[in-house]
DNA sequence: GCGACAG
DNA sequence: ATCTTGTCGC
């Protein structure tokens, strides 16, 4: 797929904050009117410990019987330091590149880290769905927000509150694990991000196109030749 | 002022 | 994110 970024980049952390106050109109926290969803994409960034190597990996499955439908790799180095808030400004660039070697356009695209549960309503999640105009939604490990746990079942949720709004939900993808924080990227609203993200994980903690998407790009990373 | 802070 | 040993379970 061809993805469209501004050719803009931060070179500051207030420029950085600045593009995402300026993006995050674009957000659409409600249904994009797009057809049915039949493949999901899975977003994950892995690195190199001694260098600033790092791999981004892309995994496309069948929505509904989630077989691979395909898997892209592209390597890197990291080009923005890791900063709170700021996160999808180290992650893009690789994510974009391997998005663009994708044959398939997918209709839905699943980010590990967070979409508008975030301090500026911006997260990774967002700023992917913007630049690629796909329905987007972000799963994140760890939330950026104090929280109260849902109950102890698979499919339990309590809201993710920032400033008094509810901006995700803390969801329980299988019982008795600890739960992940769900959030919009863009094109869909809660309700919707949070019925994929279950049925996108039907066995482990992590939704598959996240889980294989992280295995893929380990592995690259440890390959020989990479 | 200090620490904490998606990955 | 990554660093780590063994261990329990399918």
């Amino acid at each position: 797929m061809r993805v469209t970024v501004p050719h803009e980049w931060p070179h500051s952390v207030d420029e950085a904050a600045a593009i995402q106050e300026r993006l995050r109109p674009l957000v659409r926290a409600a249904d994009l009117g797009t057809g049915p969803i039949r493949t999901v994409a899975g977003l994950d960034v892995s690195y190199a410990e001694g260098s600033d190597r790092l791999a981004a990996a892309v995994v496309v499955l069948d929505a509904d019987t989630l077989a691979v439908v395909e898997q892209v790799v592209a390597f890197g180095e990291a080009v923005f330091p890791y900063v709170p808030g700021l996160f999808a400004f180290r992650e893009l660039p690789p994510l974009v590149e391997a998005l663009e070697m994708l044959t398939t356009l997918p209709d839905l695209v699943v980010c590990d880290g967070q979409g508008v549960a975030h301090p500026r309503r911006f997260g990774l999640a967002c700023h992917v769905g913007v630049v690629t105009g796909l329905p987007s939604i972000g799963i994140g490990k760890t939330a950026m927000n104090p929280f109260e746990a849902p109950g102890q079942e698979r499919g339990a949720s309590s809201p993710l509150v920032d400033n008094g709004e509810e901006v995700g939900r803390v969801l329980r993808t299988q019982d008795g694990i600890r739960p992940v924080f769900v959030s919009v990227g863009h094109g869909l609203d809660l309700a919707e991000a949070c019925a994929w993200t279950l049925r996108l994980s039907p066995r482990y903690r992590l939704a598959e196109p996240i889980r294989l998407a992280d295995h893929l790009g380990r592995q690259a990373l440890r390959a020989p030749t990479s």
